[in-house]
DNA sequence: GCCAACGTTGGC
DNA sequence: GCCAACGTTGGC
């Protein structure tokens, strides 16, 4: 099957794409997502070498930060057994987990953030789930067209 | 901090 | 199975 393509939102206060351009092997799982659609996004479709679009919530400005790629493909989120975590969920048994999680590795911090304002002034990006009204999905399919035409404007970003 | 939109839970 | 109440997400 042919390589596919994401967004995976982070809020940067949390955990940002200079996080994971610091962290060791520039790799993290991405745990404690809570969300069916998310989890099947990643446990259903995701394939190592797939690209995404490291996306900034909650931030100043919100919007794309860079580049990342699948790194492991899903495996159980461990931080939905531990009690003390703040994902803990009862409903996830180890011997069925509910929740999963993927490795996420990084490719490129484009120099600026594209803000999420700006996103939604192309229409060539029409369409696209990130910028449905109501919008809160964490993982979410991109476009080939969407993910090559947003990766141009994040090369062609001046230096902030 | 506000609040709209959405997902989940639980009573019935 | 309906739906009100609640919790969360995330832009602004």
């Amino acid at each position: 099957m042919a390589r596919s393509f994401w967004l995976m939102k982070s809020e940067p206060d949390v955990y940002s794409i200079d996080d994971l351009a610091a962290d060791e092997g520039q790799t993290t799982c991405w745990d404690g997502v809570r969300n069916y659609q998310a989890r099947n996004f990643m446990r259903d479709s995701m394939k190592v070498g797939d690209q995404v679009l490291f996306y900034h919530s909650n931030a100043d400005p919100s919007g794309v930060a860079g580049i990342a790629s699948i790194a492991a493909q899903a495996y159980a989120d461990p931080t939905a057994f531990d009690k003390k975590d703040k994902h803990y969920d009862a409903k996830s048994d180890p011997d069925n987990p509910a929740w999963m999680m993927v490795d996420v590795k990084f490719v490129k911090r484009f120099s600026k953030v594209i803000p999420l304002s700006e996103l939604k002034t192309y229409s060539q990006l029409d369409g696209m789930e990130l910028l449905r009204r109501g919008s809160r999905l964490s993982v979410q399919p991109v476009e080939k067209s969407h993910f090559d035409f947003i990766v141009k404007l994040g090369a062609k970003r001046p230096k902030s």
